[in-house]
DNA sequence: GTTAGCACTCGACGCATTGGAGTGCTAACG
DNA sequence: CGTTAGCACTCCAATGCGTCGAGTGCTAAC
């Protein structure tokens, strides 16, 4: 569809422009070693590629900018993946280093530092519990009438509610339901305990226990709500780096939208495995028409668990970032199984 | 030292400045009800007003604006603490009306709160764990290993690290060890727990226990490390709308200062229970000289257990700020010994 | 097919002009 | 003596204008 040559412009112009956020001339590329003509043939090669819709004039006598299909057509086509520098993957070795003992921590951490790579902003979806199994569910009494509930996953996921224990129940009542409970459900995924514990439990339960339905109902609640995982932000202040958001009404757009995290979990929907490359308004926010999201999955025992991802201008390095969230997830992946071995 | 008509003045200017966020003139001061003096009289008043340090001018033809001082001077002698207007109190119905089950839901959804209300940046420290007592202290083996450590506070609270078992060690020692944690530990602060793992425990632990100090060393760790408080910041985008901040570098300065947390926990250091109000340069970081924090404390049982705080412009609505973080703080409170009674 | 040359376009930048808000000072007033 | 009207002065902000230069599209020559 395009020729050698074409390509050749078209990515050279598309470099540029992610480097200097200007738009880009044909006496520019003309002089840049890889594209030897003249500023004229390239001005011919210039109008056609727009007339393919690959790039946009912002005024008639302006260079040119890559359109959303053209960073598309780059994206696909052109964009080299260098894999990731010596300096990266040396600051990668001591993020990795460094001791973990906690799921958030690693993920936390890998937000903060993804965003310091880069300088863009990082979203990073911490692990579903959904996949999981459930390894281990306790109630620790705090006093009279609440106690502290905790569920405890196969990956070393941890979550806890205070609940407030249901009138005329008794402790005895309670640890009987605990018992049976870890019982029954120590090895069943998370996405079945809900059902599991209405078809199997709930008849067997009520020959032990008085009130049985209020505590189940209770638990129910405690086990199924907000499974939801977190979502971790880091850099949101690199967007204000960015010449396109020099304007401080565009940057607030922005900043107010990552401050929702229903929108950004909206932003990971479309979670297929893998890396993903949403350009402009490929995303389906407003908000971020002018910006792109790259993603990646992390996985655990073959499950994608979550996702890290990179929000930057649609004038985005996306040789790098692609290179870094492939090698990152990856990593994550590794770590996780070394640590469960 | 300042006479009634100066007072009036002043607090005039400082209530202009603090809506219009634009430098005060006499005339727009006379046309106000509250001080009926011409222009002319004003201005003699402005300016030793200003001699006193209390006022400051842009530059040669232009209204005063409050300085540091004049803050100072209007949040100790003239503000009013209106109390939390009606709308505001139902919010916060509202909020307290919702189902709480998670220490941190309650601390972060506050942040939320409160920066949605004010529409300044709000920061809060999650309740700190020194002062708490330990109730229950628990190993859940996820694999050969490594197992999760966790650890629940008088208060609810709960915190978990994945840790992995040193060699040699069985799980009946650690199931041992465990057992003798909580008989000695329960109800003892985290403050001394350190020093009661080793001073009592150590010894009694190595007559049962194989390859003690190794346990002991690595629930040292676990227990003690990382109980610095969480701190949540909510409305950060909100510090874009002020006028103040159009200068996207200036936004951009403060925002990263935001992000790190280490910075947040060291404007909160001089930690007094109660209201504190601080000024501009009155606060200890550069990065907000041109902010006022004000924070309150909240606490449990008579042991102030965190901050809340909100971080906006010098030309700040302290007034409505103070009243309202003294109304929220309160309610926590409330909302937990209630939680607890 | 490629390139040099040229007229044209259009935003960015610098500069002078103007308008108005606000001051400080002085003199008059009660 | 405190208060106020009047006035000259200051200085920013907005506006308009001319210039500059980067870049284009087109045509004609190579």
């Amino acid at each position: 569809m395009l020729s050698e040559r074409q390509r050749m412009i078209l990515n050279a112009i598309i470099d540029d422009y992610i480097r200097s956020a200007e738009p880009v001339g044909s006496r520019s590329i003309s002089k840049r070693g890889d594209v030897s003509f003249s500023p004229a043939t390239i001005r011919n090669e210039m109008a056609d590629l727009e007339e393919m819709g690959l790039l946009e004039q912002p005024h008639t006598s302006a260079g040119r900018i890559p359109s959303i299909k053209g960073y598309r057509y780059y994206v696909d086509h052109l964009v080299k993946l260098g894999g990731v520098g010596d300096q990266d993957v040396r600051t990668l070795r001591t993020f990795f280093a460094e001791k973990m003992n906690r799921w958030e921590g690693i993920v936390e951490h890998a937000a903060t530092i993804l965003s310091q790579m880069t300088n863009y902003t990082s979203i990073v979806l911490g692990p579903e519990m959904f996949h999981t199994t459930l390894k281990h569910f306790q109630l620790v009494p705090i006093n009279d009438v609440s106690a502290v509930a905790i569920i405890v996953a196969n990956t070393g996921h941890v979550e806890h509610r205070t609940i407030t224990i249901p009138d005329g129940v008794s402790m005895d009542d309670m640890t009987k339901t605990v018992n049976l409970l870890n019982e029954r459900l120590a090895g069943v995924p998370f996405y079945k305990v809900k059902s599991v514990l209405h078809s199997e439990i709930a008849k067997e339960l009520s020959r032990y226990v008085e009130h049985c339905e209020d505590i189940l109902s209770l638990l129910d609640q405690t086990i199924t709500e907000e499974q939801e995982p977190k979502v971790y932000l880091s850099g949101a202040s690199n967007m204000l780096t960015q010449p396109e958001f020099k304007d401080v009404d565009k940057a607030k757009t922005i900043l107010e939208m990552l401050e929702e995290t229903q929108m950004l979990m909206q932003l990971f929907q479309s979670n297929s495995d893998g890396i993903q490359v949403k350009i402009g308004t490929e995303n389906s926010l407003e908000a971020i028409n002018h910006c792109s999201l790259i993603t990646a999955t992390y996985s655990f025992d073959g499950q994608s668990l979550g996702t890290i991802g990179i929000l930057g201008p649609t004038r985005m390095e996306y040789g790098k970032v692609i290179s870094l969230l492939d090698y990152l997830s990856k990593d994550i992946a590794q770590l996780m199984s070394r640590w469960h071995k």
